[in-house]
DNA sequence: CTCATGTGCAACCTCCAGGTTGCATATTAA
DNA sequence: TTAATATGCAACCTGGAGGTTGCACATGAG
């Protein structure tokens, strides 16, 4: 099983998402499981309002979050599967370096 | 179990790190578990052999990799921990989202 | 109806990530 | 010793990420 390209270029976003401290304390936010608006996404953060709105922007793009409007209101929630896969990559390359490691020591103690 | 600010700070740098493409490519190689120099690492990517030197650095200011002398080699490995580290992160994000879902289901159903 | 609230859009600013080139310096191979 | 190889250091460039402000526009509350 190799790991294209395409794949490669995709996980990269994925974690580049995850890669700035103001997204990431979004996530934890949202993985508080419910859909919140901008605005209270807003609230103690050290960022404006347009500033939260585009951080989201960045993490829909690569997947992590998905959002609807309720009235005047645009609330986001995660969406967990990009979570998953972020985690499957991180598995897989932890597997190669695994398996590498059983290799080398196969190899040295023949 | 609390993700302390410095926590999140942290795990942001490290996705960070590998929220680059070119990053990406250098870990997957890496995996391989040997440890490889600059000049071979450089081979095939479309960049050259002092913009992979800075990726590198990234990398390790990030705790991904390390890197020691041999000669006039510079040779760089993963170290493994940090990949766990990340792991252990997008674990503790996606059991908070469970439980919130759990939650919210046990609520519904009473 | 009127106001306060929640967003969207657009222009603008600044800094640094990601990349390059040129040159100096260690090491190793012949 | 001489060349070729592998790096390091430093200066430099450029685009876009991350942030802001100002204003217009829906929509919900009273």
């Amino acid at each position: 099983m190799r790991s294209s390209a395409a794949q490669t270029s995709r996980s990269a976003s994925l974690f580049a998402a995850l890669g700035d401290e103001t997204r990431l304390r979004l996530v934890v936010r949202l993985s508080g499981g419910g859909a919140l608006s901008i605005a209270s996404l807003t609230e103690g953060l050290p960022v404006t309002r347009q500033g939260i709105t585009k951080h989201l922007q960045v993490m829909e793009h690569a997947g992590l979050v998905r959002n609807h409007r309720r009235g005047r209101e645009s609330l986001w929630q995660l969406d967990q599967r990009r979570l998953t896969d972020a985690r499957k990559y991180l598995d897989l390359i932890s597997k190669q370096w695994d398996d590498a490691l059983a290799r080398l020591k196969r190899f040295v103690e023949e």
